[in-house]
RNA sequence: GGUUCCGUAGCUCAGCUGGAUAGAGCAACAGCCUUCUAAGCUGUGGGUCGCGCGUUCGAAUCGCGCCGGAAUCACCA
């Protein structure tokens, strides 16, 4: 039990004892009482004075007075303006301290029983991964794992668009360009060369469309006529007849696409349960279409073409299937949704997709309703907001795209010039200096983009390069490293700490308690962060919990100690603090290192 | 025009299920390394929480209306 929600159900005894009014435990406001009071909690009394018919000093006094006299565990209070504050005894503390240190598990909440999808990361076949895809990756990992450590059963999986006209541009531009270029022959990351394909795609149509202005043509025309989108689109329906030739260069040149990502997942640490592949998939939903007529959810028009009318929703009328027969993008997805919960048994699914498609999520939904699936309000659009440059959107055409390999390999370099810098690492073995390296410019980048509320465009300077100082990744492994560090000496001493040596009269500091205190809040952080999808809470909270430590270990000589309890208490609190970090780091996907 | 989201210090961001004097970091300035790691710590300056009205004992937080910005509203995905 949290110690707020005992102290409500002590300060609702209280009011039944002496008001003789019953009042639910969870509606009093209990919070941390601010530092500059005395105190550990605060119970607002203004709420309470229609029951105590009474001014806030008078109730507040009489609830404090009533709680000193029945409640062991409050040791003291006291009443500021309305505001009763509330201290808890030491043993209470102490207790409680040895509790979260002994529970391995602590940070795991229960199992829900529940089983919940999350889709991200989604790439395109076409492009490599920026900084855009970064985001959405970063995210979608770490929600995962959030969602894991609050108790659901996460499946994680992402659905790869590798048919459409994009890729054609790639294959086409391939084969007038690039005489028979391969990853191997080019050196190449193979998604950066499908890329360069992509690229040399649109030089080559621009080039056309000139000249056939040059000609005469109207620019509307001339965009339409173009010889290489004309071979695109043939290129398209060959591919859609399972054409032999289109397919195998096809396959041949996702796959290349396929192993660069595949290396820029691994490093990012990041990885599926499951992978979908849209030419699988993209023919799902056809039949709903059919459920949706049948139903009535849908109407036909003469010319053949399906609509679902949201207007009374205040949306528009929405295309289900073209007049040809063939489906959209949302017809595929409300078959992929059904296949998917249905398949798997899922109670909810998260899709981390960029805010540009709110309104497709918010269509998604309210067809699924239309169609009678109940499980359509568990479908949540984690939407977040793009990455900016100084001089706003990013752009490929502009080349103000910040490229993913080339931003982790820029984070490396600065984290290699900084710990060099420092000059702490000597003994260590180059290789375990590399990975050093790797941790701190992986730690500083994911840091960065996590802690940013996902719906909020967030903006990266990368002439400002990411900081290593202040609310940083670094800073958070920094403290970790400073932490090991202390607990490796006490091992060299041969000092034993740990929840079994705890002794449960030990003095704490009014330090020590803020940072049990703190520590214990971790469980409800997971509880908000997975309830709001959002990491950030996550990292926000690590920093904290960071800051406290370095302040504490400024004012506090740790191994200085002499009374063995009070040694053995520091370290085992620094340990425990140490293991909440990791465990909070963890859940954003970045590691911890032993020193740094 | 419809829908959704954002607006907090010079800059980047926390805080938002209503609570006490709105917090960090960066940048600026001043201190602290013979001490368990200075990627740290301490201090100074910096605010009309976009604006207004309302609800309330109490509003950065909730509601309504403005202003400013973003995204989206394809027989594209």
């Amino acid at each position: 039990m949290t110690p707020e929600l005992f102290i409500a159900q002590k300060a609702s005894e209280a009011i039944k004892a002496l008001y003789n009014a019953d009042v639910d435990a969870a509606t009093l406001q209990i919070s941390a009482t601010r530092k500059e009071f005395e105190g550990d909690f605060t119970l607002v009394v203004f709420p309470l004075l229609r029951i105590s018919h009474s001014t806030p000093d008078n109730t507040g006094a009489a609830i404090g007075e009533w709680l000193g006299a029945n409640v062991p565990e409050i040791s003291s209070f006291n009443v500021v303006k309305g505001f009763l504050n509330i201290c808890l005894s030491p043993l209470y503390w102490n207790e409680m301290f040895s509790s979260i240190a002994s529970d391995p598990d602590f940070g795991q909440l229960p199992s829900t029983g529940r089983t919940v999808m999350v889709e991200f990361s989604s790439p395109n076949t076409n492009k490599p991964l920026h900084l855009g895809h970064i985001r959405n990756n970063l995210l979608g990992a770490s929600v995962s794992d959030l969602l894991a450590a609050s108790g659901e059963k996460v499946i994680k999986t992402t659905l790869v668009n590798d048919r459409g006209v994009h890729i054609c541009k790639s294959m086409y531009a391939w084969q007038q360009s690039f005489n028979g270029a391969t990853p191997e022959s080019t050196g190449k990351k193979g998604d950066h060369l499908v890329g360069d394909c992509y690229v040399e795609f649109n030089n080559i149509y621009n080039k056309e469309v000139k000249e056939l202005m040059a000609q005469g043509m109207s620019e509307d025309d001339a965009k339409k006529e173009a010889p290489s989108l004309k071979a695109v689109h043939e290129m398209l329906v060959k591919w859609e007849q399972g054409d032999k030739d289109v397919r195998e260069l096809w396959a041949t040149m996702n796959g290349w696409v396929f192993e660069g990502f595949d290396e820029t997942y691994r490093t990012l640490g990041i990885s599926f349960d499951k992978v979908y592949y849209e030419h699988d998939t993209y023919l799902l939903g056809k039949e709903l279409v059919q459920k949706g007529l049948d139903c009535g959810a849908f109407v036909q028009d003469p010319d053949g073409s399906v609509w679902c009318d949201l207007t009374a929703d205040g949306l528009d009328r929405k295309l289900v299937l073209r007049s040809d027969g063939t489906s959209v993008y949302i017809t595929q997805d409300l078959g992929t949704a059904e296949r998917r919960f249905s398949e798997h048994k899922l109670d909810s699914h998260v899709y981390v997709v960029g805010n540009e498609q709110n309104y497709h999520f918010q269509v998604l939904k309210l067809i699924l309703k239309k169609l009678g699936f109940d499980w359509a309000d568990q479908i949540f659009h984690l939407s977040y907001g793009m990455v900016e440059l100084p001089e706003g959107k990013m752009k490929s055409r502009e080349g103000t795209v910040v490229d993913a390999d080339d931003l982790i390999q820029k984070m490396y370099e600065e984290a290699k010039a900084t710990s060099e810098e420092s000059g702490k690492l000597e003994g260590m073995s180059e290789e375990e200096k590399d990975k050093l390296y790797h941790m701190i410019g992986l730690g500083a980048l994911k840091y960065f983009i996590i802690k940013v509320d996902p719906k909020k465009t967030m903006l990266f300077n990368p002439k400002e390069s990411i900081d290593f100082n202040g609310n940083t990744g670094p800073f958070i492994q920094y403290t970790h490293a400073r932490i090991r560090s202390i607990l490796r000496k006490a091992d060299e001493k041969g000092i034993a700490y740990g929840a079994a040596t705890l002794s449960t009269d030990t003095e704490l500091s009014a330090k020590e308690i803020r940072l049990i205190k703190l520590i214990n809040t971790y469980p409800q952080k997971i509880a908000e962060g997975a309830a709001a999808f959002s990491p950030a809470v996550i990292a926000n909270y690590a920093y904290e919990l960071a800051k406290e430590f370095n302040q504490y270990y400024h004012e506090t000589p740790i191994l200085k100690e002499e009374n063995q309890d009070v040694l053995k208490m520091r370290l085992t609190l620094i340990q425990t603090l140490a293991s909440v970090l990791v465990k909070a780091m963890k859940v954003l996907g970045i590691e911890l290192p032993e020193r740094m």
